[in-house]
DNA sequence: CTTGACCCTATAGTTACTATAGCCCCCATC
DNA sequence: GATGGGGGCTATAGTAACTATAGGGTCAAG
């Protein structure tokens, strides 16, 4: 057993996944298969542990697992022809620049919502107003 | 019939959501119940909008619904004692300000992926490497 | 050689929607 | 005032992305 190589459990506890998801994102081809064991044992390496990293990562920020795909797919088609490539990426930016502005107003509401908090009482709450105009 | 009264597939065009999804939120107490017209249909408001609104940018973020319904309840939450109210706040700001963080990777690789594409070729690609440490 | 932690497949259940069926309301127009 | 089309209503079934459970095999430690 070469030491570069870990079971499901493992890479289920380094990327914080339950070791079902990890055995369906397979079944729906979203990570290859790996080579088993002589017991039937599935064995990982460094590249699923950065791939399954990612997918969570990505999952955790609100893409669909289409999403998920297409990014997965730009890391692929490297040395191909770019205009696609550009186009989704392009498509891709958009929507995480628009997710980090939502974001950044809703941070700026929950501090404002802490300081607040110094009084024992709170005062004026917009959290909502924050991601509702 | 009041002009600041609207129905629901005005509401679904306005947040851009299905009409049966703010059904479904209704029915699992998310969005209030709202009154109706003498034909039975559901009739909204500005409130009504902007709870929705603020619902699906925090879906689109990645929060589940159970996330969600926090958020709304610190907002409803005001003239309370806040000791647990700041607790909530502090883990939502920690969860939020991870999101960015990891935005922000993505959206450098995105743009660096962008530019590499001047040449008519993709040279290098590290979208995966921005999530997978 | 058995015991306990871990892995296997297969199937059913959950969350958060989404689609469809079958019917009702409303109002413009014939 | 009948009628037809664009909405709205409830109820139920289906989909995406997991999650839990049953029933059984693997393997290192004692």
């Amino acid at each position: 057993m070469n030491a570069d190589y870990f079971t499901i459990g493992t890479l289920a506890k380094e990327t914080e996944t339950k070791i079902v998801t990890i055995r369906y994102y397979e079944s729906i081809g979203l990570l290859p298969e790996p080579p088993r064991t002589e017991g039937n044992y599935r064995l990982y390496n460094r590249s699923h542990l950065m791939r399954l990293t990612f997918i969570r990562r990505c999952r955790s920020l609100g893409f669909t697992l289409n999403h998920v795909r297409e990014l997965l797919a730009l890391t692929e088609k490297q040395d191909q022809d770019c205009n696609e490539v550009d186009r989704l990426a392009h498509s891709h930016l958009e929507a995480v620049e628009h997710k980090i502005q939502d974001l950044t107003k809703l941070a700026k509401e929950l501090r404002h919502q802490i300081n607040s908090c110094q009084g024992g009482r709170i005062a004026d709450c917009h959290i909502l107003e924050a991601l509702s105009s």
